[in-house]
RNA sequence: GCCCAGGUGGCGGAAUCGGUAGACGCGCUGGUCUCAAACACCAGUGCCGCGAGGCAUGCCGGUUCGAUCCCGGCCCUGGGUACCA
């Protein structure tokens, strides 16, 4: 009988469908284990050889934690709504449930043939009704919640409204958009419309006006991490900045929780880093100057981590959005400022960036009085002072900034320093080192002193106070698009109203075939008939990507739950991910909204853990391996590489699935497009070698690979175990078919070690100490490999044991093997596991046990010394006395080998320095 | 610019509390089997050199008896970020 994988494989799969192998169940006296993929987004396309990459990562864990006895959760889903539909649905009109449908299809397919051990009895979609209901309903405790930053936690609203009504805005510290000053008779005054505005300031889920990033080709708003470079990420269209009123989710409240709760986290430090630098905090201090436009004067507060340096304000710059452009142009000042707004304004994103360090602005014509010195400084506006960070007005100092020395140079303001010593004559000094001059009571301390002391100062001649600031902006969440969940909130009379959570889920309407935004620039949605409640217009927006993704690992727990998203007992016995595989790209949004999502779960009491992923692994990308052949110009005549230089050619992409092992089969060449059926070639030793490059995997470089084609070519087993072996998890690597023959021999070794021709030969002799410890070498190896991730070694390991034990055929070493091969090639094992006479699945086995006197019975360690500090170990035979040792090791006189019952030991040594060799 | 990660044969990559550099696989060379090919199996394979030997972990220094590994300074590649006061 001959591995016949495509056999094996169908009937291995279909058996664990029929027979729940891998349901999980919320009940069990196991310790549970949750591991979890990131979820695909179903696109047109399909999958390639890179994306099941993690699956397959998260699929060799989870089944090696099913037979270290865990319960284990391993589930999959797809992350449904999304743009690429909806782009196809305005082109075609084909409804994107459709496309959705028929993407998950191909998808499904795809994934069941590499022989995932997924529960699919849990799948969740995020653009089902069912599941999207849980996203409406967070949306609605969102909306009914604000943040009290003195206890660190979300509250529901009412208690809010009670404390406003007590003691106005002074009853509560909570996060909002805007500082808000009422009391509360005047709060209690307030008529229904001006409290639902004023409550929006605080809610966790807000409409409120911002600057976007707007992008007119895709007619959306977008978050910031879906901006790169200043263009839409979907697509590469320009972005623009604008004013507009959106739903927004107060993730900044969190900033702070976010960032401290990384600490415990057992992820990579750079995806940590990634995120603290997302977050960005920054600790310094808020002050106050007065500002003064002719007669009017204001208190005008700036955001500072350089208190120390306040001597050396020369003049201050404002947001060209800020609010205190209005109030502190001049009249005389008037037309430049406008000048100067228009030509910001008029510019993309794009052009921002790379215009970035191009020194603009203009005088707004009033001046500041510096708290400190009482000196009196221009107040200048320019967009490098950003209106969304700090309070969009900064204090300049030049001396000690290089943007503000850059603007000081340009319009020829003031530089003073404040440092003994420092030199800015050419440049700033932004170092916080040396020692303060110049600067009144600071003089004589260090930076780092002085930075404290000033802020004291500050705080008790109430200029200011200590203040912490986050890079991080709150989510803008709405999307004037139709394939998303729909908002439930409608306007009563030009109030955003919620609707009942018992009205939930509120289904995405038919708008018949057209997908488009509205002529009058109104979402899809707009085209919805009836679309509203009590004759009240529903909102039109659609909530964005990562709304669904947010919680979809709580859902997983409890899928079928029609009362909660998850219940309290699946939550408590679940609790949170353990482990998580998933790309770094989403770095700066799933992961940051999903703790967002978590934490705000948690605070309501909803969800019992404060973090979501306990464990996070990215695995790298699997880039592509193009393949080129060199035409003649002018000609159909192909020349091999080697010969290429001889004549002019022009480089062309090459299917590479008709090349193996960079030679062109020239016959597949000539089927390939109509235009080559004649083409010749020039040949080097007979054959036709192509050239390569690493290129993105993509249909027009003609380099994807499809694992359908592997699998039908070598078997799933064999793509496992090769996409494993193809280097470290982590690290990003092209897809190369090349070496892949390897771990298809590998595999068909280990068949015949069951089955020579058609015969069954495995006996029950006894192994030898030999196989035994071969056998136990590779136990020790896998289980650490593989707690460790390093699978690409673990498969190296899988191969030196079938060579040391190619000709064993005992029970006793073939079963622990099929064991330990099980979780990275399910098939084959379950296949050979059934062979020897078991009739439940290899998944229910346990993982043999590790034992080391195989490998350690007949070596002995000795440790070396040199003046009496061990400097190394040799390991030696114990048949060697330490004293023979000693002498052997002194009498050499040069790093030499030796060479002793039958073992091979290095001994290095100094003339003169070793003293000592012990036994250990 | 700043923050991370990483530079090892023809290729993917092993090996780091400092101790035989190149495991394992691919490729290549030779051989066995075959009418032949494929498959399979055996042997060899870092580079230079006929050889003895010499040179080898991005470059330059340092620490050490000994450095791919630790320290300092460069160069390059990949990722993140971009006027965050």
């Amino acid at each position: 009988m001959e591995y016949n994988f495509r056999e094996i494989e169908k009937k291995w799969q279909d058996w664990w469908s029929l027979n729940h192998t891998f349901r999980a169940e919320n009940n069990s006296s196991k310790p549970k284990y949750y591991v979890l993929d990131m979820f695909p987004y179903p696109s047109g396309a399909g999958l390639h050889v890179g994306h099941p990459l993690g699956y397959i990562a998260s699929d060799i864990f989870a089944r090696y934690k099913r037979l270290c006895g865990y319960n284990v959760l391993h589930p999959m889903g797809y992350d449904a709504f999304g743009l690429p539909a909806e782009q196809y649905a305005i082109q075609t009109g084909q409804h994107p449930a459709v496309t959705t449908e028929n993407n998950i299809n191909r998808y499904r397919s795809q994934m069941d043939r590499i022989g995932f051990s997924f529960d699919w009895s849990r799948e969740v979609r995020t653009c089902d009704p069912s599941y999207y209901k849980w996203t409406q309903w967070a949306f609605l405790k969102m909306f009914a919640s604000w943040y009290d930053n003195s206890l660190g936690k979300a509250r529901p609203i009412a208690e809010l409204e009670a404390l406003f009504a007590r003691e106005g805005s002074r009853g509560a510290d909570a996060a909002c958009t805007q500082e808000l000053d009422f009391s509360a008779s005047e709060w209690l005054a307030f008529d229904e419309k001006k409290k639902s505005e004023v409550l929006m300031n605080y809610r966790i889920a807000y409409q409120g006006e911002t600057t976007v990033n707007w992008c007119p080709a895709l007619g959306t708003v977008l978050a910031n991490d879906e901006v790169k470079e200043g263009v839409s990420e979907r697509g590469g269209y320009p972005v623009e900045q604008k004013k507009m009123t959106q739903w927004q989710l107060r993730v900044s409240a969190y900033a702070g929780r976010l960032l401290d709760d990384l600490a415990d986290l057992d992820w990579t430090d750079s995806l940590k880093d990634m995120q603290r630098n997302w977050i960005g905090r920054s600790q310094g201090a808020e002050m106050v100057f007065k500002a003064v436009n002719g007669d009017k004067q204001y208190d005008m507060t700036i955001f500072t981590t350089r208190a120390d340096t306040v001597f050396g304000v020369t003049f201050m710059v404002l947001a060209p959005e800020s609010e205190w452009v209005d109030k502190l142009t001049t009249p005389e000042q008037a037309a430049a400022v406008a000048d100067y707004l228009a030509e910001v304004k008029k510019k993309t994103e794009r052009e921002r960036i790379s215009q970035t360090h191009k020194v603009t602005g203009v005088f707004s014509g009033s001046y500041a009085i510096n708290p400190l010195t009482g000196a009196r400084v221009p107040v200048w506006i320019s967009e490098y002072v950003l209106s969304g960070y700090g309070t969009g007005a900064i204090m300049a100092v030049p001396a000690h900034d290089s943007r503000d020395y850059a603007f000081a140079k340009h319009f020829n303001l003031p530089v003073i320093p404040l440092i003994e010593g420092c030199d800015v004559s050419e440049q700033s000094f932004d170092a916080k080192e040396g020692v303060m001059c110049n600067s009144g009571f600071l003089n004589g301390l260090t930076v780092k002193e002085a930075i404290p002391a000033a802020i004291d100062y500050v705080e008790a001649h109430g200029i200011g106070k200590r203040k912490v600031n986050y890079r991080l902006r709150d989510a803008i969440f709405s999307r004037q698009r139709y394939w998303g969940e729909p908002f439930p909130i409608y306007f009563k009379e030009g109030i955003a109203t919620p609707m009942d959570e018992s009205s939930l889920p509120l289904e995405l309407p038919s708008i018949g075939n057209n997908y488009k935004p509205t002529e009058a620039g109104e979402p899809p949605l707009a085209r919805a008939q009836g679309w509203e409640v009590d004759g009240w217009p529903i909102e039109k927006n659609t909530m964005p990507g990562f709304a669904g993704s947010s919680a979809y690992y709580l859902r997983y727990m409890d899928p079928h739950n029609d009362s909660a998203l998850v219940s309290r007992e699946a939550d408590e016995y679940w609790r949170n991910v353990d482990l998580y595989i998933g790309g770094t790209e989403h770095a700066t949004g799933h992961l940051i909204y999903s703790r967002f999502w978590n934490k705000f779960l948690y605070d309501l009491g909803y969800v019992c853990e404060k973090e979501p992923f306990k464990k996070l692994i990215n695995q790298g990308m699997i880039q592509g391996r193009s393949n080129f052949v060199y035409r003649i110009k002018g000609t159909n005549t192909f020349v091999s590489l080697g010969l290429k230089d001889r004549y002019d050619t022009t480089e062309l992409h090459v299917d590479v699935n008709i090349v193996h092992n960079d030679k062109l089969d020239l016959e597949a060449f000539k089927a390939w497009r109509p235009d080559f059926a004649d083409a010749e070639f020039i040949l080097e030793d007979g054959e036709y070698v192509c050239g390569w490059a690493v290129e993105k995997m993509s249909k027009s470089m003609y380099n994807v690979v499809n694992p359908d084609m592997i699998c039908d070519t070598y078997g799933a087993d064999t793509l496992r175990l090769y996409e494993m072996f193809l280097g470290p998890l982590e690290q990003s690597k092209p897809w190369d078919t090349k070496g892949i023959d390897g771990i298809s021999r590998f595999l068909k070794k280990v068949w015949r070690m069951f089955y020579d021709r058609d015969a069954f030969v495995v006996t029950d002799e006894q192994p030898t100490p030999a196989q035994l410890k071969s056998l136990h070498k590779l136990i020790g190896k896998a289980r650490e490999d593989i707690e460790n991730f390093s699978y690409n070694t673990t498969v190296s390991a899988f191969m030196i044991a079938v060579n040391e034990l190619g000709d064993c055929h005992s029970r006793a070493i073939l079963e622990p093997l099929v064991i330990v091969l099980s979780p990275f090639a399910p098939h084959i094992a379950e296949e050979l596991y059934h062979a020897l006479g078991h009739e439940e699945s290899v998944s229910y086995a346990a993982f043999p046990e590790y034992r080391e006197e195989y490998t350690r019975e007949d070596n002995c360690t000795y440790a070396v010394s040199f003046n009496g500090k061990t400097r190394f170990t040799v390991e030696l035979s114990k048949s060697l006395a330490p004293a023979a040792v000693e002498e052997h090791v002194r009498s050499l006189d040069q790093t030499a080998r030796y060479v002793g019952d039958g073992q091979i030991v290095k001994v290095i040594v100094v003339p003169g320095k070793i003293v000592n060799v012990v036994v250990r």
